[in-house]
DNA sequence: GATGAATGAGATTTCATTCAT
DNA sequence: AATGAATGAAATCTCATTCAT
């Protein structure tokens, strides 16, 4: 697993991530082989270990990469708890519904995964967390009582279940409109 | 896939199913193979065809069977709301150590399949609805105002966040220690 | 990797072997692929691996069952030392032209591999040592001093020379006409 | 395959030959690959090819030119036969120990290996035919009988069987060690 | 002189499933 | 009812080698 070292050679692991990326929003991880990833990406076996040191790295390295740049972006958010964590959540649905149901899927069977050598991608947790630390900041401004850490993880599940209904729904409803009702609920009472 | 029509033949379908819990609860269903399942209940391939469709077939058996037997007793239960509930959510947990967190983090990847043609478990819903029902008793028995269907999917939800945090947890803590806390706060909001 | 449990899985486990050994004479075992042997063999990779654990097992299986048969045969050698002697080299030797040089080499090339995992063949040792008594028995038999250990290794190792001076030889010439004056000389040194 | 012309290629060349040294020694040949060699010596796999025009190629360069070295010293040896023989030997097992286990096996598979396209290397037919000329010095000297083509071969094959003992010797014993005493007698016989 | 991206044939291995006995 | 031999498609991965830059 090398990192490439000319143009032509990002182009190429860019190539070979999007397609890939493409490939299991479509027919999902389990359906997709290294080489329908070749083949997507017209390069050679070879030239995919040349760039990725195995076949299930691939996913991996795309989730991580993202899971960083969404905590990234929910780290800069400004502006009053409440708000800041609605804007949160909008964005994380927003993610799942641009992945696709495949992917969220996918996502969460790797949170589940029992002691698979630390390849979890740890999603729920730093959300929950970080959610935890906004509604702190919401209750001390508003001089309010409550429990942060419970109240997160209730948020959070909402998020895991509703996406759960919304992978599983065939009426091709958002994941947004699903949800929308009980999250406002929700927020308002922690608030 | 023929049912048994002798004593021998009962005998072994059950030591199948039997050996293959076993097997699966120790390392996982992905790494669990059709010859593991019949080395360990010692019976030849064929003889497992015999009883079972097919290889993916058997953890499905098991599951649905026993997911009905849950439902079944969980609608025997007698008693005021509350009371029923916590006995419910109690059994439940108990059930989930009992299995193991291989088997349940599998049960939940099953139920986040997408479109796997029907194979799904169908425990999180139908736990859901039952819940949703009970707290309309509860609530009518009470004479107070509430949002039953939120409020299962609420308690639910929570169930399957901390079932995950169990099934990652390393400490050897039990899935009840865990969330012992957050479900009383969660019933004691309910009614 | 099973051992056979019918008349026809013996027959295959057999053929298998056969024309792997075939094969391997012929082109030597560098050059024998597993799919190789499959074709030669008429089976498919599949009923290669129920009956060999890998590929490389099935070549110390075969010598491994022969060099224990010939060592049987020379612990039942009757007559006097020098003529024992004699026979067991002169069925060595023939036991090296039946094999073919490739297989030979290969031999060889076993016995010399560094800690690889007690996979070795144990042909050259075993082989001095009977020499060795037989040597003593010989020297007993005569009333006569020497050195049992370090003639034993002379004469070994001749036969290790003059097979390889065999399999580097092109000009036809059998292994015991390139060396029987040689071992000639050499046994009656010894005796 | 080109000859280095500037001095930076021909300090990459030898870099190149002195890593692979290294890693052959360490790991056998058969346990490294062309880019093991790179990353040792910190070269491009295009640059390899600039210098040795394949991969197996560069073991028998290595041991080609030392082999010519060799016997270009031996034939330098000036003295009475018996000593010139004695430093002969002794200076062979000196060079197998200075290369180690790995490499004397390597250097015997090949000169085993059968019609692989006259890579052989080489080592024992001239130290045959060197000793069996030395020893024929030697009787016409001392005015004696004998035949120095056997006995050459009887010396140069105790070499061969004792490297193989120390090849696969675990108890860190030395070639000479092992073969002092034996060849002291053997050299006593022939002269 | 040096790089490293790209190749792609080919090897090994797995495993659900079938079927004759 | 039970066996286990046999299948063979399919998947992953390796690595010597080429070639444009």
């Amino acid at each position: 697993m090398k990192e490439p070292r000319t143009r032509k050679g990002e182009k190429t692991k860019r190539r070979i991530l999007e397609a890939s990326i493409e490939l299991i929003k479509e027919r999902g991880f389990d359906n997709v082989t290294l080489s329908d990833m070749c083949q997507a990406a017209d390069v050679a076996p070879g030239t995919f270990y040349h760039y990725f040191s195995s076949n299930t790295d691939i996913l991996w390295e795309i989730l991580r990469v993202e899971g960083e740049e969404l905590l990234a972006y929910y780290h800069g958010l400004k502006g009053p708890a409440r708000e800041r964590l609605g804007r949160l959540l909008d964005y994380q649905m927003n993610y799942y519904e641009r992945k696709g149901k495949e992917v969220v899927a996918q996502i969460y069977q790797r949170e589940m995964a029992v002691g698979k050598g630390g390849s979890q991608i740890e999603e729920l947790l730093p959300l929950r967390d970080l959610t935890a630390q906004i509604i702190r900041e919401g209750l001390a401004e508003a001089g309010k009582e409550g429990n942060p850490d419970e109240e997160a993880i209730s948020l959070v599940s909402l998020i895991l279940f509703y996406s759960i209904l919304w992978i599983r729904d065939s009426s091709g409803a958002s994941l947004k409109d699903l949800m929308k009702d009980h999250i406002n609920t929700a927020l308002d009472t922690v608030f």
